[in-house]
DNA sequence: GCCGGTCGTTGGCATGGCCAACAAGTGGGT
DNA sequence: ACCCACTTGTTGGCCATGCCAACGACCGGC
C-alpha cells in the first residue's frame, strides 16, 4: 500500500537535524524504512509479505523441514511460522504432511507451484534492491552487502 | 528491556537462506534491528525514546519551533508530536507556550535542564553506535555514512 | 515408566507508524 | 466585511510487526 512517503516524495527530512544525519544508526533506520515501503510495496502487488519469501527460500535452499527448523533458519517465532505456513499452504506454495518419525513435527515442504513463485518473488525483489541502490555502483553495493555482513557476523 | 536476542546471543541467523544473506534490503533490516536493539536499550537505561532525541536535537539545531514545524524537521506525525512533547515536558525538557502571533501555534523550546539531558543522550548514543560498528574500521564507517546518505538523498 | 525437553498451535500484548476527524484559528480573494 | 481553503494541536483509533506464555501431544534418555 502506498502512503503518504511514496505518493508526495516524503517529508523533507533533507532539513533533519545534524545530530540524526549524521548518526549511522539514524541513517540505517532511514534507509531501512525506504528499503521496507519498496520491498513491501512489491511483494504487496503479488500479494505476499516478506516472511513468505523468507521460507520460501529457506525451503528451496535447504529443503523440507520442520516448522520450528523454518523458524531457526529464518529468526522467526514459532508462532509467527505456523500463520506463515498456513497462508502459503492454502495458496499452494507449501505443503505440510506429519513426520512419520515423529509425530511432533510437521514437514513443510515446497511445490513446484510454490517454486514458481518464489522465482517471482526473486524478480520483484531484485527490482525493488535496484530501485533501492540505484545511486550506488556496483563496487560500492558489494561494499556496502562486505561491511553489512560484518556488522552482523560480528553481533551473531 | 534486553530481550532474548541480547539475552541469547540471538538466533542462528547465520544458517540463513543464502538469498536473504545476499539481499541488500534483508542485511539493512537485520543490521537495523540490531541498531534499534542497542539504541533503545541504550535510550531505556536512562528513560528516553527515539522520538526524545529527535526533536531535542531539533530545538537544539533550529531554535524554539511549532510542534508541526518539528514533525516535519523530524518526519514524525503531528499526532506523535504531541504525546512526546508531552512527555519531554513532564520531565522539565521542553517548554510549551503559545505563540502570541498564531494562536494555533505551540512555540516549544528547550529547556536548560533539557539540553543537558540531550548531551546525555549524545553520549549514549555514541556509545551504542560505537558498539554496533565495532567491527568497521573508521574510514569503513564514514564510507557506509557515505553511502546510507547517498540513498537517502536519491530518494529524498 | 518417569521427566526434561521439543513440537505445533492458540492467544495475547506492546510498540511503532500511520490516518481520520475535530475545533480553533489563519490568510487571501472578492 | 465576508467567505473559503488551509493549517495547527489534539484525540482516538487502526494495523502490522515482533514477541512471549501456555497448552497438550510427543520424544529420548534414564
Amino acid at each position: 500500500m502506498a502512503n503518504k512517503w511514496v505518493d508526495c516524495g516524503g517529508m523533507e527530512t533533507r532539513g533533519a537535524p545534524r545530530r540524526l544525519r549524521g548518526a549511522a544508526t539514524w541513517l540505517l533506520g532511514q534507509t531501512t524504512i525506504h528499503a521496507h515501503r519498496l520491498v513491501s510495496d512489491a511483494l504487496g502487488a503479488v500479494d505476499a509479505r516478506r516472511y513468505h519469501y523468507s521460507l520460501m527460500a529457506a525451503l528451496d535452499e535447504f529443503g523440507e523441514a520442520s516448522q520450528a527448523d523454518l523458524g531457526r533458519r529464518c529468526g522467526l517465532d514459532r508462532s509467527d511460522v505456523v500463520a506463515t505456513v498456513n497462508e502459503l499452504a492454502d495458496k499452494g506454495f507449501l505443503e505440510r504432511r506429519p513426520d512419520p518419525a515423529d509425530k511432533r513435527r510437521n514437514i513443510v515442504s515446497i511445490t513446484p507451484s510454490g517454486m514458481a513463485h518464489l522465482r517471482h518473488l526473486d524478480r520483484v525483489l531484485g527490482q525493488a534492491q535496484d530501485a533501492l541502490l540505484a545511486p550506488l555502483s556496483v563496487a560500492e553495493r558489494e561494499e556496502l552487502v562486505r561491511m553489512l555482513n560484518a556488522v552482523l557476523e560480528h553481533h551473531g
